[in-house]
DNA sequence: CATGAATGAGAATTCATTCAT
DNA sequence: AATGAATGAATTCTCATTCAT
């Protein structure tokens, strides 16, 4: 079981009690295979408290994406000091990532995973914060393209372009993360180094429009 | 429903119909939320011939993972052509991986999502694949190298950072790749001319030794 | 149907009505062919309610058996006086072993023939109450042996010649008590007294070495 | 696998191995546990074929009953000689019987335990067989009383009293086998030999009519 | 605020049995 | 004489969800 089985406390600190644990029992075992019961008795309550003060395994679900998802912004955006120079401000930001979901695997999980391998009501939650992110990185870019006195590329190309990015480095953050965790001799450090170097390169031949391009065929 | 009804034939057929429409349930649905039932209806069949065939759920998805693994990587090996440059092999790589996942979006879910979402005995089963990959990278790596004249790096640093660059571009792929299949108006040569672009410029940064370096900190 | 409809009962009551109709299903039916739909219906309960009660098919029959075989050696225990001569002693046992199990057919063919026609987790389950009911009938030998002032055999010998005299007098009480049951026409307190001669008058002989020697050949 | 898979053998010879599998099947895992896919692939020949020679599941089952009935009950009138004197020839006939089940486990395992453990058209079945032993015995005590010029007990009231006697013997010689087994030191002979001083004994009292007289209450 | 008691609906898996050849 | 292909009908077990207290 998890938490002392303390009875009569506000609602508010049961709710987060559950959502604690319904996060890490999601996380680890998936939307379907985790169980209201196991659910309840990790957050140390029976499961009829539950359904009323969260409704349905769907609801809950719901709620801890959306809390996860405001975490992990929040970390994001607290990692990171308006005023510094781009490039040091997307490396603020990329540690702070990797911080945060390092230290919440399980809500990590939830997000990327778990949300979005089952159907539509999930998705669409993700979603939102995923355009955040985008969207943060985004702007990074403007400034970056201000403090090179160059031009930010016209949005309408730019959109689909960095969107695309986004999720590259996401994939690629994820890789090397799992990569840096099971080869001995690469920190982590290193590894968001390697990151950053292969975004800061990326995004300085993207705003350049010096493109590698593709052949005819 | 899937195949025309029914009649008599030959086990291996049967079994390869069985094979695509778990694939396609299991794509859509998750392995937890795809059942038997709805698999057998879409193949055509009854339940007790997919377990005579294919002995259980757990089986069935391992076998559809070997399947989708083996199709792609051949897909990518198909794709590329030895003796062109090395700019023009990745390319072609990363051309035919975007190209087969678009054209099988449902295999691609289950090796991408459902594979790494649902425990051990599937999660390695994708492994072996991101490992050939990954060495495909790799060696094309080394190959670009090789072709620019330069000096390679001592080795031992080297080592890690080839590494890393290649597991690095393998994950940007395939989240791209689970992007590209959801993102209406993405087509998979964008795609790979988005990711192509980015990693051509950070391995040519990186080969130069025009590193970016984290600061102190 | 068995118990009055349903309604919200104490846990302890349930198991208990849940453990009545499961007796009486295996015992009827078997192990096998008894199915958990067949028992919750004669407990005037669904399914689930079962499984939550007592886990597992498994487990309900292993339950089932070790009621059944306390019920019995208790019954037994219980007929039977300390201090009168050993000969009503074990008449005593006898009748009383008797008259429970026809009074409870269907556990004693649970612990008879299901029990130990069912595999390894419950062939075991009996045995405990099988040595029981052997130590109690060696025990009463001793006591036989000692009012008849008669000078007991020499240890070694006797001691095995004692334990298969038990062996032989329990195992032909659970035989004849399954025959008693199932046969019209046989009372309990015949069948007592059919062994019960049989057995005296083999103890009588074997005491007195007036034993019957088995050819040579 | 059992049989090596020989093709095309004339019928009496398949039903036999059929036979075979499944009376080896039946006495492992009894009725219900036993599946014709079992069977099928120890008598090394295919379902279809199965059917087609023995009909059902339940016929098979009782082919199997029948046959092992047939053979345990002329293994017990050939080991006896007539004209020996009646123990002798008690002796003999407990000596067959103990022998030829002991070396066909299987086959007296259906007899014993499956066939009466699985309702109606099969217990029916056995009866005749254990009809047949009793008659043997029953002839047995009048030759008994013959040679020791006593007039035989009424029939009418020895029917029950010698039925009894036969299950209680059955009961205690499978105890007794079962200890000698698991017990060091007791040979078979010797169990044997306790088995039929017991009989003896109890038989002789009968007759006299010296019965152990049960007290009023 | 909190829970013990209870269930409808569905999940995976197995089995005896039949057809068409 | 023999079999590969196929299924209807159970069976065990799980789960999200609700009452009554």
């Amino acid at each position: 079981m998890g938490a002392v089985k303390n009875k009569r406390m506000p609602r508010a600190v049961r709710e987060q009690q559950m959502l604690d644990a319904a996060v890490r029992t999601f996380g680890q075992r998936g939307y379907r295979a985790a169980s209201m019961d196991e659910i309840a008795d990790l957050a140390g309550v029976s499961k009829p408290l539950v359904y009323l003060y969260l409704n349905s395994k769907e609801d809950l679900f719901t709620a801890c994406i959306r809390r996860e998802a405001a975490a992990l912004t929040s970390a994001v955006r607290a990692g990171v000091h308006q005023g510094l120079p781009a490039d040091r401000q997307l490396w603020e930001g990329l540690r702070a990532f990797f911080t945060h979901t390092a230290q919440n695997p399980d809500g990590w999980a939830v997000l990327h995973l778990q949300a979005r391998t089952h159907g539509e009501p999930f998705a669409t939650e993700v979603t939102a914060m995923r355009e955040e992110l985008v969207a943060f990185v985004t702007q990074l870019i403007a400034v970056a393209a201000r403090e090179a006195h160059r031009e930010p590329p016209p949005p309408e190309r730019a959109e689909h372009e960095v969107a695309g990015l986004a999720e590259a480095l996401v994939g690629a953050a994820e890789s090397l993360a799992a990569w840096a965790n099971t080869t001995p001799g690469v920190s982590a450090k290193q590894a968001a180094a390697t990151l950053m170097n292969f975004a800061w390169a990326g995004l300085g031949n993207l705003m350049d429009g010096r493109a590698w391009n593709p052949p005819k065929s």
